[in-house]
DNA sequence: ACCTGAACACCGTTCAAGT
DNA sequence: ACCTGAACACCGTTCAAGT
């Protein structure tokens, strides 16, 4: 493990503690025993380590590489494999709001979604909005969630999350030709 | 307009010139030809501002008092209000993503979009699911619009954004018994 | 009622220098 | 390769004091 994923390690686990504001150079610096400067020789900016932090979640999240059950069954996996991955560390989903450029995971998380859409029968149109569509709900969902939903037990926000995927699903299975 | 809307109005205007990140304090008080000091007479704190701007943009974007046309066209009028709203200022989707406690206009908005879906025949629990479900895909749309899709011709990003709204009618649609 | 002046404890970042 | 030390231009916020 490189000093650069040390240090990322590090952001990641300071994000979950104290949160995406009061996430600063200068706490991470001192939880790595090292002054702040020392940071950019790892990462030439504080963008640039939220970005990798960005990927490393969109990582966490993309969808499994043996999928199993029919198409709806695959939404609900990799949409929850989505949701999870930003509720694995406080602000997760805030995090992912903040990046430009979607880096390799999104991407790929992105065209597998559209795969298994057009495969249960979409066009190519519909696959692509479906998967914009699933993809603004879940970003919107645990954002929500995670700044507003704390006070609710986890069992019902996944099954409010559920339901409300289930709705989507549904309007996209109505769409079929 | 008491002094406080003053400083309100100034730093929406600034939000929507520099954006969320560079939205501080002091360039506040500057644009307002006023010391930073000063501006804590009229807000608290930072964050009470935010949610003063929050609530601005809500209310910006609450439904209209006398709406017509048929459910889905109040849904889909009612959703386009709340994202105009955003999109009148720079990186809006993002600050009402900070807020924590619900404002009037964001519970007036939630009760008169629940109206509308308990009229169009909806049970209580669909109506509260559709909604929910609309306003998450309504904020994770605008964010990401706002961060990612800023070279996306506006004509484009409507009938995008009313493509996602229509599958999730379908969808609500097709839940009704 | 509204603002200034001065201060405090912070930020992100750069750069020369050390090992 | 990795880090220190010192500095720079910033932050949000408090508080006594002025008008």
């Amino acid at each position: 493990m490189s000093r650069r994923d040390e240090v990322l390690e590090a952001a990641l686990e300071l994000l979950d503690e104290v949160g995406l504001d009061a996430l600063t150079t200068r706490r991470l610096a001192e939880r790595l025993g090292v002054r702040p400067s020392a940071l950019y020789r790892h990462f030439a900016s504080k963008r640039l380590l939220l970005d990798a932090m960005v990927e490393h979640i969109a990582a966490r999240g993309a969808a499994p590489a043996a999928p199993h059950g029919d198409w709806t069954a695959q939404i609900h996996s990799a949409a929850g494999n989505m949701r999870e991955a930003m509720l694995a560390y406080r602000d997760g989903a805030r995090l992912m709001a903040t990046f430009v450029e979607p880096g390799p995971a999104a991407q790929a998380s992105w065209n597998w979604f559209t795969g298994v859409a057009r495969s249960a029968g979409a066009s190519r149109e519909l696959a692509e909005l479906a998967v914009d569509t699933l993809t603004s709900y879940v970003q919107g969902f645990t954002i929500e969630e995670q700044a507003r939903k704390s006070g609710v037990p986890r069992a019902r926000r996944d099954k409010e999350f559920r339901a409300g995927l289930d709705l989507i699903i549904t309007g996209i299975k109505a769409s079929f030709s």
